[in-house]
RNA sequence: GGACGAUUAGCUCAGCGGUAGAGCACUACAUUGACAUUGUAGGGGUCACUGGUUCAAUCCCAGUAUCGUCCACCA
């Protein structure tokens, strides 16, 4: 490898660009297949097709290739899969949003089969900006596998998987009660539901009874007072949606409700519909909300539905799929048509006119939205397709109760069983046109036949089959031999009978709808890794070791993960659930387009280079606890980058280079002893946090090693040795300087994969490197690494130095002054390492000399370093009445350090009770303090003297 | 209504049953010596509050307050 000169400095556009490209190009993101190595393999969370990088996917990143990068060093074979899901909502909304800016037909103008070659049109040229994002972060996945979520494999695996699941009976067609988004006409499931507190409306309306009749309404208080008696003529009820009275089958008082009880079986009139419905009871009316009396619309609320159905009422549907009045027999010709919110205003006007509004109330109400279209849902009766969660969910549920799959954090099994235990029949229809069409073909019933007269009410025969040719054998077995079979090109079924009324000809229909996004998102794990085909990647990669995504989709994608992995592969999809953050703004805001607050990573990128913000999510990743990103801290860590930079330069400038075979247990070195100990420390502690998702712990350690140790101490330390004549020792200290520094470079890899692989090179003067940095061996440094007594000599050494410097720069002596260092009551140790680094004293203590003496020259500041007094003679620049001052409140603080002590080992029960290392350790510790305050009183006697 | 989390330095956040930490900000000093994207030193904390457990609580437990999030309900 060719040795060149470092640059002054680091140029992370320039260098990231170019180090990706040379991994990629080189193969590094692949796995080998190697079977001696043990697979590890995470599948990232597809971001959809049509995404932008957002820092939650920064983060998300980040913390995958911090996993897959540590791993592939410690070599595991890795594979990280990468991919996008074609998000049938996002991406649909996108394209037709495009059309219409260009001035194009939209959608409904156009045949389906042209509107999804316009969606593939788009992909192709806009789709995936996100992979290219991604790449920037300088995510390791395995591109050249990349998976898309329509592609023809994972198609495949959607249709397979619907058919099996409907055989098995756990998908099935039914009619009932669903959240329909008026904005994309489409069906959508519960999660995609929020409910949003708005400013809302009670309004409370009097129906009429039928025939005028009027009872004595009577309310009490708690105690039984009658607090109100009055003769109604009406009973009062109230909604936040008045447009839904026009729907009307009934008005529910609970069995308990004394003040209905006269009324219950009679009928009100429905106002402005002039209908008769009948007062009912049922179980569902509270009678302490509202006024205890609710209306029921069976058709459009999901409470009213089993009510409505409980009591054989009629389910009124009011509105169409845009959400306006629909037409209908019980529908005032003067809704007809009109938007829902209209329908709202005009119905409150309307009855208020007739004297029927009784009161109006102000009041947050919480309001069901689409997720992706920001409206309000409403509860439509339609046909769907649903998917048995609750069935599938047993494994699911078990799975993670018995830790074959564990959340980390462990606290979200909570969230998981709340959910999972009370899980929902999944809708998994959308009437939508960009996705996976539901398998499933419909032809006449051959028992409607018969019957078939207007058109409408017939039954269908649903043929679900993994293609057309199996469902058209499929219907072919059916209807018989006699009859003509074939596939509707235009999805419109019909059908041909002959004179006898026999069925001689049928058109089969597909199935309009295509499925939820999250139900191919469900295979996501296996699908890429070939199933249902029983592949090499399948058994070697498959289950996951682990799934990183944010807890906002526990239940869009790990849930249906698990369902689905467990019941189509018999397997956890994944070992591990590592819920990360959500990436705030400052003021800890979640970041949205709408508020106007966030933050680009690719501008942070560009602004501090991949790794600068890489290491702030990392260092931020703390489990459990959202991230309120401060870019003074990328900023901060930008300069640890630039510090690397600089240390590295250092070496370069002292011809240091890694040298083949070198051995630091070999080092005679006290300085070096210790670097290769604290390289050991390090490297242990960070393979340890990593390997428990302790991103932050990890990283943590990692930058206090190298710039808290290597940095600040290794590097000053060893500039004497360096600047020195001493062959021998500066040839071992070159070797130990760069061993020790790569380790730095491997530990801070994951983290700072562009930097460090950069500086890998560069630094490589002697071309020992055999591979990238991303290639080669993590650190695995055992305890025989430490040396006790160099940790004892540098330890000394740095608190010296430190003690020195701080009385110094409190005396306010200026740096530049070098002073003589007098020791007193020094022990022969110390005096042997006052020799031993005598020049490092010198320029990091500023010492021009030292000898001994039994008491302190006049005119000192001193300062205690273990069992000696150092004094450093400054006549002339010092106040000796500040130097004073100075050790008294020393000595003061050292007293109350030792009081604190003392009361604690003179107390029996800590000396009997706590363990016998704590007690003992607070006996050293105040007998150090104690030697300290003999020493800090003597120095205040030298003064004195 | 249920659940979860938070409350630690001026700010953003770690941490931990025994000795309070980081980055940034701040103060003083230094200097082009690998490094001004710098160095050295320093100031700054009743670890929200109240009880309890414990030899010992910032940490564990209970309660309170404030804030945040999720789920359910609100006809």
């Amino acid at each position: 490898m060719p040795s060149k000169t470092l640059e002054n400095g680091f140029d992370p556009i320039a260098a990231e660009q170019r180090i990706y490209k040379m991994w990629e190009e080189a193969g590094a993101f692949k796995p080998k297949y190697d079977p001696e190595l043990e697979p590890y393999s995470i599948v990232i969370p597809p971001p959809n097709v049509t995404g932008n990088l957002h820092m939650g996917h920064a983060l998300n990143v980040t913390l995958q290739d911090v996993l897959v990068r540590f791993e592939r060093m410690r070599g595991k074979d890795v594979l990280w899969q990468p991919g996008m899901d074609h998000a049938g909502i996002a991406t649909q909304m996108v394209v037709e949003r495009k059309l219409a800016e260009e001035g194009n037909i939209g959608r409904k103008d156009m045949s389906r089969k042209d509107f999804i070659a316009k969606v593939w049109e788009w992909k192709e040229e806009n789709g995936g900006n996100i992979e290219n994002q991604t790449r920037r972060l300088g995510a390791s996945c395995d591109w050249s596998r990349s998976r898309f979520t329509m592609d023809e494999g994972l198609s495949d695996a959607v249709c397979k998987v619907f058919v099996k699941m409907y055989e098995k009976g756990l998908i099935y067609r039914d009619k009932r009660l669903v959240n329909w988004d008026p904005y994309f006409q489409t069906a959508i499931s519960n999660v995609e539901v929020e409910n949003i507190e708005k400013d809302g409306h009670f309004w409370h309306f009097k129906y009429l009874i039928e025939g005028g009749e009027t009872y004595t309404y009577i309310e009490k208080d708690e105690a039984g007072n009658i607090t109100l008696e009055e003769e109604r003529d009406y009973i009062s009820i109230a909604t936040t949606r008045p447009e839904t009275m026009l729907g009307d089958g009934a008005v529910a008082v609970h069995p308990s409700d004394e003040r209905y009880a006269p009324i219950v079986g009679k009928k009100v009139l429905l106002p402005l519909a002039d209908r008769y419905i009948p007062i009912i009871i049922d179980e569902h009316p509270d009678p302490d909300k509202g006024s205890g009396a609710v209306k029921i619309t069976g058709a459009h609320d999901f409470n009213d539905y089993e009510v409505a159905k409980r009591h054989n009422l009629p389910l009124h549907v009011i509105m169409d799929e845009k959400g306006h009045m629909k037409e209908s027999e019980i529908m005032p010709a003067k809704y007809v048509g009109m938007d829902r919110f209209a329908a709202r205003k005009a119905v409150v006007a309307d009855i208020d006119a007739i004297g029927l509004l009784e009161k109006t109330e102000t009041r947050k109400i919480q309001v069901p939205m689409g997720d992706r279209s920001g409206v309000v849902i409403e509860p439509m009766l339609t046909d769907q397709w649903y998917v048995n969660a609750k069935e599938i969910a047993k494994d699911a549920i078990k799975a993670m109760d018995d830790g074959t799959t564990t959340f980390k954090p462990g606290n979200w099994k909570k969230t998981w069983d709340q959910w999972m235990n009370n899980i929902q029949p999944w809708c998994i229809s959308r009437q939508l046109w960009w996705g996976h069409r539901v398998p499933a073909w419909y032809g006449i019933s051959l028992k409607s036949v018969a019957t078939y007269e207007d058109g409408k009410n017939y039954e269908r025969k649903i043929f679900v089959a993994e293609t057309k040719q199996e469902a058209l054998a499929q219907a072919k077995k059916y209807y018989g031999e006699n009859v003509q079979v074939n596939i509707s090109e235009d999805d419109v079924t019909c059908h041909v009978v002959d004179e006898d009324d026999n069925l001689s000809n049928i058109d089969l229909a597909r199935d309009t709808d295509v499925l939820d996004t999250w139900f191919s998102s469900g295979l996501w794990p296996f699908a890429t890794m070939g199933w249902p085909e029983d592949t090499e990647d399948m058994k070697r990669f498959y289950p996951t070791s682990v799934v990183v995504t944010a807890f906002d989709i526990i239940f869009f994608w790990v849930a249906r993960m698990m369902m689905q992995g467990l019941h189509l592969t018999g397997q956890v999809p994944f070992k591990d659930v590592y819920i990360h953050a959500i990436v705030r703004d400052e003021k800890g805001a979640k970041m949205s387009k709408s508020k106007g607050n966030v933050i680009d990573p690719l501008v942070l990128v560009d602004k501090y280079g991949a790794d600068a913000l890489r290491f702030t999510l990392s260092a931020m990743a703390a489990m459990g606890r959202d991230i309120r990103l401060s870019e003074q801290r990328i900023e901060g860590y930008r300069n640890f980058g630039t510090k690397l930079w600089n240390a590295a330069r250092f070496l370069e400038m002292k011809d240091c280079a890694p040298v083949k075979d070198f051995k630091p247990l070999s080092c005679q070195e006290t300085v070096n002893k210790w670097i290769v100990g604290e390289a050991a420390k390090a490297a242990k502690a960070v393979t340890a946090s990593i390997k428990a998702y302790r991103f932050n712990d990890a990283a943590d350690t990692a930058y206090k090693f190298s710039r808290g140790l290597f940095c600040d101490w290794y590097v000053e330390l060893i500039k004497p040795v360096m600047d020195g004549d001493n062959e021998a020792a500066k040839t071992e200290t070159r070797a130990c300087a760069s061993w020790a520094y790569e380790q730095i470079l491997k530990l801070l890899h994951p983290f700072m994969p562009f930097l460090t692989e950069e500086l890998w090179d560069a630094t490589d003067k002697n071309g020992t490197h055999k591979s990238f940095l991303m290639s080669a061996d993590w650190p695995v440094l055992g305890n025989d690494f430490i040396n006790a007594g160099a940790e004892t000599d540098i330890a000394w050494l740095i608190d010296l130095i430190t003690e020195v410097r701080s009385v110094r720069t409190e005396m306010n002596i200026p740096p530049s002054r070098k002073g003589k260092m007098v020791l007193i009551g020094a022990s022969k140790d110390t005096l042997a390492r006052m020799d031993t680094y005598k020049d490092a004293l010198e320029r990091m203590a500023r010492m021009s000399e030292w000898k001994t003496a039994n008491s302190a020259p006049r005119a000192s500041i001193q300062a205690v370093v273990s069992e000696a007094i150092i004094a450093l003679p400054l006549a002339g620049l010092i106040d000796m009445e500040v130097e004073k001052s100075r050790l008294y409140k020393e000595i003061e603080s050292i007293k109350s350090e030792i009081e604190k002590i003392g009361k604690k080992l003179a107390n029996k029960n800590f000396v009997e009770r706590a363990p016998k290392a704590v007690v003992a350790e607070q006996h050293t510790r105040c007998e150090a303090f104690e030697a300290e305050l003999e020493k800090l009183k003597q120095a205040l006697d030298n003064l004195a003297s």
